[in-house]
DNA sequence: TTGTAGGCGTTATCAA
DNA sequence: TTGATAACGCCTACAA
């Protein structure tokens, strides 16, 4: 058995209070004393209970992120970066994936206090929530394309933090892009329907007059091959097609291949998010990147001041996006501005209602 | 607050004993006692307090799935497939990324017992690790490809339970197909040295005759690209490549046609892992289906037997794996024998040393 | 600056 | 079959 305080304490001749002073770093100890727990410490191997100290303090140091499904290389980009980033903060990270099933997210949200300090929730929230904001000491931070802040009826979002990412800000750089490649003719390959998703609202306002298409359940490549076959079919003048999401695009780029049109000599091609596959396609993939390790930095910010006891009303960062630009919207030998992965400069950090984010966190 | 056990064994006017039995579903009841402590935790709202439970216990219900990157689609795979078994076990699931290094994944390791009741590793382990299987309580649980036994001096996984793929009979099976379609000037495309990976190792062998590249560093989809350049250079002739990741197969594959090599035509390619995007490249990616809803159901039996005290020898689990012929191979029409996503039967569930598998839980 | 005593909510021992 | 009572290991008023 691992050894205890008590016994720590009794080997150094000191009390347990005095040891728990030492281990917690609090300011009244004297060096001595310090010292001599110290050296215990290290003789007898000792180490905390975390289960012990869950018990005492009420926090378990883990926290959810709940999200759809893992495997989407978005999901796990940003479940890497969270998890690194949360290992910084002392915490450990459980992924709670609720396979698109309101139940299990409620149940993971419920399940904050017991099992998890915060919870973490990226995609759609569903409607009929209690009020999560009620409970400040175990937060829930929203991940979001930024523009999606109605979760339709009954949802329960107002006093929640949240990072989002800035959807209308890329869906007008990808505009300009196209314009500036001379692309008129515009197809939107968007999300399903309530997919609670900013995205594919951007575009659709950032390109008012052109089409969208939407899938009717997930949003994968599959998906995105059909979309292409149905775009083309629907507007064969078109020469470009603007995609919600990069497994969407990389869809579109396979079918687009397989009917031998020529990327992006007959037809331009976006996606978002910046997966990795984006760069190993060919053409490569014109894309908007979200910048998960930037993303998960302000998300746990915003965790761990909440965990702090920071009861400032809720804020939301908008993180900016920076636009990829790759073969498959400049070609080869990249016509126009820019060469294969020159980006747009990234705009700057916003913050929504509430307290300012702390500063000089924004760069990487 | 949320009420206690003792609240609850008041207010049905019994003993906080009582209460207790109930609670874990103990034999010795009366079904009086019973009912009325029901009633009592239905108007109440309680529920167990994890923490507590977990301090008299000394148990989590957390494992920690330990691997280099939760990035590549195969590392989100299984942790999919893993969560979403243990979630039937009543069990969570924490990632803990080494970042393919050795004192991160020592430290997963440690953490067994004090915050992890098991830990599931998937890749490499480290040398020098203290006999992992001295605490049987706690166990760890190997994920590896078949024939990778062997980990390097000081490597300790004599005494550990494992899930191994059978690389060999994959490996066999792509040399039967490859020769079926009359290839024979083969190049394996492996992953980086000490990579502990039996995949390339396997190939090697069914190759016997076939040089073997490896990657210095990562073997990531740019890996691929580079090795496909210098496989060409080395055997100007050789037409086919055979890789040990899907990962590896698709640089490789943007290589070939960036260099304007016909797929299958003049070479073909093979993969391993039968990721997403296998499905979507053009052409699509004859790959080997590892299948990790399996793996993981078998995971996560063996983690629940030994949690449950079971200490009999180690087990090692050989699982199947399924060939799936697509394009890559076969071309547009499917030349020869099996047509898109035509797969060979998966061979029958190998189980090592010690007790034998449970029955009838091999087919999903 | 240090120590004592009590409690966090649960499970287990043992006697009734 | 049930119930008092003591842990589990840590943290913290409060007293010294």
């Amino acid at each position: 058995m691992s050894p205890t305080m008590r016994e720590v304490a009794s080997r150094a001749g000191v009390s347990l209070k005095s040891v728990s002073r030492v281990v917690n770093g609090h300011p009244n100890t004297s060096a001595e004393v310090r010292a001599r727990v110290e050296a215990a410490i290290a003789e007898l191997g000792w180490s905390p209970n975390t289960h012990a100290r869950s018990l005492r303090t009420g926090r378990s140091g883990l926290i959810a992120l709940s999200l759809p499904d893992l495997r989407t290389s978005s999901a796990s980009q940003l479940a890497q970066a969270l998890v690194t980033e949360a290992e910084r903060q002392g915490l450990r990270v459980a992924i709670e994936p609720s396979h698109g099933e309101a139940a299990r997210v409620r149940r993971t949200l419920d399940a904050r206090g017991a099992v998890f300090d915060a919870v973490v929730h990226l995609g759609p929230l569903p409607a009929d929530l209690p009020d999560l904001a009620a409970d400040p000491g175990h937060p829930v931070v929203l991940v979001r394309a930024a523009e999606s802040l109605d979760t339709g009826p009954g949802g329960r979002t107002e006093g929640l933090d949240s990072v989002d990412i800035d959807a209308v800000a890329a869906a007008e750089e990808i505009h300009r892009h196209l314009r500036i490649i001379a692309r008129s003719r515009v197809v939107v390959i968007g999300r399903e329907e309530g997919a609670a998703d900013g995205v594919t609202s951007a575009l659709g306002a950032a390109f008012s007059s052109a089409p969208v298409l939407r899938p009717d359940r997930d949003a994968d490549r599959a998906a995105g091959r059909e979309l292409a076959a149905r775009a083309l079919a629907r507007v064969p003048e078109a020469d470009a097609l603007v995609c919600a999401s990069d497994e969407l695009a990389l869809g579109v780029l396979s079918q687009l291949l397989a009917q031998g049109i020529a990327v992006p000599g007959q037809v331009a091609v976006t996606g978002h998010g910046n997966i990795d596959d984006g760069q190993f396609t060919t053409p490569t993939l014109t894309t908007a990147d979200l910048g998960a390790a930037a993303l998960a930095r302000h998300v746990l910010d915003l965790v761990r001041a909440r965990l702090d006891g920071d009861r400032s009303p809720a804020r939301r960062i908008v993180l900016p996006v920076r636009v990829v630009r790759r073969e498959s919207t400049l070609g080869r030998d990249g016509i126009g501005a820019g060469a294969d992965d020159a980006a747009t400069a990234p705009g700057p950090v916003r913050t929504g209602p509430g307290a300012e984010h702390p500063a000089g966190k924004a760069a990487p």
